[in-house]
RNA sequence: GCGGGCGUGAUGUAGUUUGGUAACAUGAAGCCCUGCCACGGCUUAUCCCCGGAUUCAAAUUCCGGCGCCCGCACCA
């Protein structure tokens, strides 16, 4: 067995993940996260909040699964997420249909038969008027349509950042590795909107001496982020820090970063809306290096696609340093003379003379207005040149986005802390979970089952849980037995209540990584814990 | 989607060649034992992926479906 069929089985057993529908035969690509399983995921996602609400100032919002037709026809992926495929009926090869030669398959010559493949769920809303939707395939696109109410929100200043956490959909064609492929998955996504010549971060002084592991055609190496930006390796400053913001939080849950590199994207790998990309790839001894997280530079290309489908301005406003004096050539209606001759409509009249272009030897202008032409002399306008101050411009924002697989990186946790290790001729298994990630934080044991101790280590379950620590009391099999079932499910302390115990109030408490033991007083655990969690 | 392999208690396996009462280990539950690292004793529960065919009789043979693994393709 590899490590993936263990930690497979393993998650079996202990309630972290069971293959969905199982009693119904399975279903390809979904997987239920079981107790234990569920546990350890909301911490991950919490420690990601931690990272990008708390310290990087992003608020969240939570925005529907199911997408209007409309919306991801303007995004692009109604278009782009579809692949045609030919299928040889000969030789059984799969191609795409840009890759056929005359209509034929490229190998072998057979005859070909056409499919078209869209890689998004759809759905229709409403029962009687069926409207075409789709499940979400990413949660951007919720961020990016309410990006008016968010700058807003915001008061208008930038740059700033909207993040979601939530669940994304994609009929893979063929879902395998297990939880690495998912049709329906989990996703932590950032978007980050900049002044589009100003992708900067206010404290990437504080990140730049971090290293990374960065590869691309040219390169494959230990790199500070500083320096990688400075040689142009990495295309902003917002880009980098993000990376570096991705190693940490990766580190943080538990990720072994020797296991870590940044990857650059190809041009012809990036997707449709990107314009940079890195992703975070984590090695696994199964699957070799596998994508986890995308941090891409994804320009104005969705604000600009929304404001073109839509008409709504998506676009933001900067002030100049110094308002800028601008001098052009105006046209300035005559009021007086406008209202004697057109009465009601010259207003509106005025308005539309305003737009138009014209120069300085212009004399008249003809106007298009609700089907009717009028034309007008220079006795109802001047032409002039005027200096106008403008405060500022706008512009559309671009967004640098980092995108994070959570159930990905969730495997990975599993994986880079799975350890086997020889006790006494027997393979032993634990996980060494960060403390604070661990879905269960101690064991409590009484040393026998007699004299009272196990009422003793019941109380103190029970004080832990009121303290806020999940806590599991044990007293079946030998003491030994239970130290192996909480290190298998990658419980960092298990506290034992012995006769001493019923002396002076302390009881022992064992560290699974180190199986050493210290002696604490019982009335202390909760807050001797807390300490634990946050090494 | 195509080709190959596989599907047996919660987990890992034997049994399929040669059709006839499904076995082992781990895990789990209960009781006992146990003065700190899975090693003890007794008891209990849990399995042949689903459907069809052949047969007196199918875990075993055949067909179809679903799932898992490998390769090809796909993975914005």
């Amino acid at each position: 067995m590899d490590v993936y069929e263990k930690i497979t089985s393993l998650a079996k057993r202990r309630g972290f993940l069971y293959p969905s529908y199982e009693i119904y035969g399975g279903e390809a690509g979904f997987y239920d996260y079981g107790p234990l399983g569920i546990l350890l995921k909301n911490r991950m996602e919490e420690v990601w909040r931690e990272y990008y609400i708390l310290k990087e100032k992003c608020y969240e919002i939570a925005t529907p699964v199911i997408t209007p037709y409309a919306l991801l026809k303007a995004s692009g992926h109604v278009d782009e997420f579809i692949d045609e495929i030919g299928t040889c009926t000969k030789c059984g090869l799969s191609v795409k249909v840009e890759e056929l030669k005359d209509d034929r398959c490229p190998v072998c010559g057979g005859a070909v038969e056409k499919g078209s493949l869209n890689l998004m769920f759809e759905t229709y809303i409403g029962a009687k008027k069926k409207e075409k939707a789709f499940l979400r395939p990413e949660t951007a696109q919720g961020i990016f349509v309410n990006f008016p109410v968010l700058y807003e929100f915001f008061r208008k200043k930038m740059p700033f950042g909207v993040v979601q956490v939530g669940k994304g959909f994609r009929n893979e064609v063929s879902p395998r590795q297990g939880i690495i492929r998912l049709r329906e998955f989990s996703m932590a996504e950032a978007e980050l909107f900049f002044e589009p010549d100003n992708k900067t971060h206010p404290r990437f002084h504080e990140v730049k001496d971090e290293t990374m592991h960065l590869v691309s055609d040219e390169l494959d190496s230990e790199m500070a982020a500083g320096e990688a930006l400075q040689k142009g390796i990495i295309g902003n400053e917002a880009l980098a820090y993000y990376m570096v913001i991705t190693k940490k939080f990766l580190e943080r849950v538990g990720i072994d970063t020797a296991k870590l590199r940044f990857r650059q994207h190809k041009r012809d790998e990036m997707a449709h809306y990107a314009n940079d990309c890195w992703d975070a790839e984590l090695y696994s001894d199964r699957f070799g290096w596998v994508e986890c997280v995308g941090i891409a530079d994804r320009s104005a290309y969705d604000l600009t696609a929304h404001m073109t489908a839509t008409g709504t301005d998506m676009r933001a406003f900067r002030k100049y340093d110094e308002p800028r004096k601008i001098k052009r050539t105006a046209i300035l209606p005559k009021m007086d003379a406008l209202g004697k001759t057109f009465r009601g409509k010259a207003k509106k009249i005025a308005d539309e003379l305003r737009k138009c272009k014209i120069s300085g030897d212009t004399d008249t202008v003809t106007l298009n207005m609700d089907g009717e032409t009028i034309e007008l002399d220079a006795t109802f306008f001047n032409v002039e040149e005027v200096e106008e101050t403008l405060a500022g411009e706008k512009f559309v924002p671009h967004v640098i986005e980092p995108s994070y697989g959570i159930d990905r990186i969730f495997y990975f946790v599993l994986e880079h802390n799975y350890k086997e290790v020889e006790k006494e001729n027997e393979t032993y298994v634990l996980i060494t979970l960060p403390p604070s990630l661990a879905p269960i934080k101690a064991g409590v044991f009484p040393l026998v089952n007699k004299d009272g101790l196990p009422d003793i280590a019941r109380e103190i379950e029970r004080e832990l849980r009121d303290g806020g620590i999940m806590a599991i009391y044990d007293e079946s099999g030998s003491i030994g037995r239970r130290y192996a079932r909480m290190d298998e499910i990658g419980t960092p302390f298990c506290i034992t209540v012995d006769y001493q115990t019923k002396d002076d109030d302390t009881v022992t408490v064992r560290f699974r990584d180190t199986t050493e033991q210290v002696r604490i007083e019982r009335g202390k655990i909760t807050e001797w814990i807390k300490k634990e969690m946050e090494k």
